[in-house]
DNA sequence: ATGGTTGCGAAGCAA
């Protein structure tokens, strides 16, 4: 079963390119963020008719994630619990051939210190509580998306460079952590180990190719889905050509 | 490597 992420950046700007990598890829799961589409206007029939049943949780402007699958799509969940992450659109889930699968868009943080910063750490602890409620790490679990988080050092082009901004702090790099504790390993970093391997360039100053990213896009796995990785890839094609996304999909093959 | 680009939506913000 091979499980996707992608943080899209609009759906309806990206979806030929989605179309295509679909086709290419053939993933049986993708989980996609930053969909930036309401669920009455998702693109459904033009995934359908690739195979794909969908299911997505946005606003139509802000955030947005969504799971299209071709190994069954049910008991879809949206948000936190009631109350929680109602604006947000930024995590849903939803049990795809065996596998309760969870498409997750970290807040930003923008400015370390700032209010979004203190609300991307608490986003961080809802999400690790969430996993308490909701599944349990003794299942086929996995939760796929951008987190806004480089896990380590490796995961960056030059820790001067960042020094002072987000995604390398230790609070946030503690919060992925707690959130792994619960049960969750890494999956793409099962397979390679290796530096610079990054899933998104800023579209500026021609930063992917000086190479100059950041690995914050990851599939997380329970440890009985984890033993089972065979293959993971950063697809850096997706991220050339015409109308990118500043991301590029990640992908893990398990059984 | 502090200067840039893209998407949304129609100016400026978020990333």
């Amino acid at each position: 079963m091979r499980i996707a992420t992608w943080n899209v950046n609009s759906l309806n700007a990206r979806l030929p390119r989605v179309e295509e990598w679909l086709e290419y890829a053939a993933p049986d799961v993708l989980c996609m963020q930053e969909t930036k589409v309401a669920e009455a206007s998702f693109p459904t029939m033009a995934l359908s008719a690739l195979g794909y049943e969908s299911a997505s949780h946005g606003d139509g402007r802000w955030n947005g994630v969504a799971i299209v699958s071709r190994v069954g799509l049910d008991d879809v969940a949206r948000g936190f619990e009631p109350g929680v992450d109602e604006q947000g659109c930024r995590i849903m889930a939803a049990t795809c051939g065996g596998v309760r699968v969870h498409s997750v868009y970290v807040p930003n943080g923008r400015v370390v210190g700032s209010e979004h910063y203190l609300a991307k750490l608490a986003w961080l602890d809802e999400l690790r509580s969430h996993l308490e409620r909701s599944a349990s790490p003794s299942e086929r679990v996995a939760v796929c998306g951008d987190f806004n988080i480089a896990p380590d050092d490796r995961d960056i082009y030059d820790r001067q460079a960042l020094e002072g901004s987000t995604h390398i702090t230790e609070p946030e790099r503690k919060a992925l952590a707690a959130i792994e504790d619960w049960g969750l390993v890494d999956g793409f970093r099962l397979l390679h180990d290796e530096d610079e391997l990054f899933t998104w360039w800023d579209y500026r100053a021609g930063n992917f190719h000086k190479h100059l990213g950041m690995r914050i896009d990851l599939i997380l796995l329970s440890r009985s889905l984890a033993e089972t990785a065979s293959f993971a890839l950063v697809d850096r094609n997706a991220r050339k050509g015409k109308q990118p996304s500043d991301h590029a999909p990640v992908l893990i093959d398990v059984a």
